[in-house]
DNA sequence: CGATAATTGTTATGGATCATATCAAATATC
DNA sequence: GATATTTGATATGATCCATAACAATTATCG
């Protein structure tokens, strides 16, 4: 059970209950229901965190509907683009995935002609991976998606100097926590 | 597929490999795995913000060992102790989770016997939420752990003020992205 | 060399999380 | 008072994450 989306439906009942809204007269009130109080949790970075990249993945799956990408899809693709010649293993730890859920991710972008596996000639157990020509076309295009659609917005939102300290105080405790 | 948490087994290897580097004499160099170039996945704010929060969790959980409560069930305890006399739908929702999967998650702390349901006169179809006399003592021992083992790691990792910031952008993106 | 150990990709499988449809009881609406 | 809506609950499926085990291949080491 982690944090999921928040709802809204009873934010609006709010926003028409606390229009002319009673001092809590006690009792049953008839009660529209009232906006809870986040209190402390709002100072919990974790459920922040859990929060901010849940709508980030929600509108990362959005910018790129065309191109059917998943973030992690996205990151294999980028990843095997910088590191062409490398083995399935490789890849996959690197990206924090493990080796037996990497196979039918691997599967699915094979299958869509994005990516491809090649027996290595030196080591035969191994399979060495590289983008194919239209692996190397989608990317492209999903990395205009990204800047125009996605991290622009969040320079909109952030400013540019934010994101970037943003961007560094999350690799430090991905990193260093 | 999402992100996950790295591998840090073929760094070891490569950290020993690269010592001795051969300008990479073609061929089958009998190959230590290098370290991957991550390129502009570590730019990519989605990825960073998901291993951090992974992180976070990781160390919550660690941190909260001794009372077993997961962030999800935290989160519970305190939005019901901010907020007693709501119901389920009521506390649910504003957690962003959906009500079915609400039911085992309470069940669970309800069997602890850390928070209860009572039925509500005003409304009998409702089951009002309050923290049991273990719950609040639970809770309370539970916000002194995640104070001094957890969030004041992040004060020694990142600074008192960068930690606040961190905190209004996350904020930010998860109310206004 | 040859026996044993380790690695690679894979399958099978279970757990946890998340989402939808549906239901009975209770309440609201008209 | 008939109909619609809400609440908590169950059932169920999808997705994601983790472990064990296997065949093929390679590495290790006596």
């Amino acid at each position: 059970m982690t944090v999921s989306k928040p709802a809204e439906k009873s934010a609006e009942k709010a926003s028409e209950a606390t229009k002319g809204r009673k001092e809590a007269p006690e009792g049953q009130s008839q009660g529209l229901a009232e906006a809870l109080q986040l209190g402390e949790l709002s100072e919990q970075l974790g459920y922040v965190l859990k929060r901010a990249q849940l709508k980030v993945f929600e509108n990362f799956l959005r910018c790129m509907a065309s191109l059917q990408l998943t973030p992690a899809q996205f990151s294999v693709l980028l990843l095997v683009e910088k590191n062409p010649g490398r083995n399935q293993t490789e890849i996959a730890s690197t990206l924090g995935i493990l080796r037996p859920n990497f196979v039918a991710l691997l599967d699915n972008l094979e299958s869509r002609d994005l990516c491809a596996r090649i027996r290595s000639t030196n080591d035969r157990r191994s399979h060495i991976l590289v983008l194919t020509d239209k692996g190397k076309a989608v990317l492209t295009r999903a990395k205009k998606l990204v800047a125009t659609k996605h991290e622009s917005r969040l320079n909109e939102l952030l400013g540019q100097a934010n994101r970037e300290a943003l961007l560094g105080m999350l690799s430090k405790i991905a990193n260093e926590f």
